[in-house]
DNA sequence: CGCTATCTTGAATCCCTTCAAGTCGCGTGG
DNA sequence: CCACGCGACTTGAAGGGATTCAAGATAGCG
């Protein structure tokens, strides 16, 4: 695997401290991680894990976006997780993945041994609870996921995906308005079970509609957040994804 | 909620005690189950839990079938989980649902208080590791479900379920060729992404084409597991849902 | 025996896909 | 510097698979 070292970070000062897997350790608890850590990067593009990869390692993400995805015998592919800072990869006592996992931009990954890793975790219930959660948070989000598979038009998914953009932007904390789009049209096509001409074809719906407006391809503005809730299809706050 | 009681059970002779929550525990942590625990049951159609609803109780299915299931402002409905017996209600740490869960059959539940459950999980690791190995279960299931539910054909959507159920008559045991459909054709669409007209003329056609043989409305025969199997859309043996 | 829920079948419609052509933006090399 | 080429994106037109609307069949149950 092409894999790029990257300079030490001290677990106490690691951007994505309070919301990994870590989040709950005490310091020394943070130690034994300290020691087993290293970290691992990945260009755009590149292949993390290919689906039945022997799983050596469990990973963090700290920064970048990690898709995982799916492909069926004859080539159509659905992405089923987007991995965004402080998500994990990786099954506690399994030892391959049943997807891919690509990095949609350049991704840096806080990595663990997995056997080394999981020792630890018997041993640390504040880790165990803590992916517990995560697993949990991931199934609501996959649940959401289904409904707008299943039952959304093009405009309704477009809209979820957009508005969840919006969302973690809060979040983030970032004040700025502008938006970046974090995925091509063709993998946003694949997270929507959609084509990418669909995709754009609703993009410049949304443009003549007054919901965005687009500084270019990847940069753009909600002008109408209103509008753009009523086409998620989704009732004022719920159905929000993670 | 329109309750009824059943008689007890000892956790040592319970049906599901190998795969359940309770999968990993031992004799005195059955106990500490058993001292808890009451049965509950609900007929066919009723619900089990509302979306929002105060979770009082977190629940294995004992018997029957229950499903989850989110529904959009306009009616729009999509069936996101199936409980199956051993399977699990309810998330510690939260104290609502994001979904209803409804009684397809009668069902019958083993409950137990969240609170008192969640101070048992704590300080009963065997529990909580065999919790979120059936999340981490849940969640590859969510996976497949979403590729089906974004990629695949109304034949496929069909052929894969039918596959499901044909997998799991083999986990039961029972030698028996004829399987019964435990939902209704609209259950099945709900569950599949698809109207219930789709669901019935896809039968239809499985029936012409020499795959299926109907006994009637719910029992049926697989007649070509091979043709069955190329329906689906997946490899030989992936993309599995259980 | 008829009532009702469930299911089947048909015909028309529509939304998304497919196929195809063209545009845009950017880095590379002449 | 500009032409070139390529990947990403947009737009159009035709086609198809699933939905929608509607009517009828079937089976279970009082």
């Amino acid at each position: 695997m092409n894999v790029q070292l990257t300079e030490r970070v001290k677990c106490s000062e690691c951007p994505i401290r309070h919301r990994a897997v870590c989040a709950r350790c005490d310091d020394s608890e943070l130690d034994k991680l300290d020691k087993i850590k290293s970290y691992r990067s990945f260009k755009a593009g590149q292949t993390i894990i290919w689906r039945g990869d022997d799983l050596t390692h469990v990973s963090s993400v700290v920064a970048g976006i990690a898709t995982l995805s799916k492909t069926l015998d004859d080539g159509r592919m659905q992405m089923v997780g987007l991995l965004l800072p402080s998500d994990f990869i990786g099954r506690p006592g399994r030892d391959t993945l049943d997807f891919d996992v690509t990095a949609a931009s350049d991704v840096t990954l806080c990595s663990f041994e997995r056997k080394p890793f999981e020792r630890l975790l018997v041993e640390t219930p504040h880790i165990s609870q803590r992916l517990v959660e995560m697993a949990m948070d991931e199934l609501d989000a996959a649940r959401d996921w289904m409904v707008l598979l299943g039952r959304k038009t093009a405009r309704e998914k477009l809209a979820s995906f957009v508005q969840m953009l919006v969302q973690r932007s809060h979040i983030d904390g970032t004040a700025i308005p502008e938006l970046v789009l974090p995925l091509t049209r063709e993998e946003i096509a694949s997270y929507l079970g959609l084509t990418l001409e669909t995709v754009s074809r609703q993009f410049t719906q949304f443009r003549k509609d007054g919901i965005v407006e687009f500084k270019d391809r990847r940069n753009f503005i909600v002008i109408d957040h209103a509008a753009l809730l009523e086409a998620t299809g989704d009732d004022a706050d719920g159905g929000v994804i993670v």
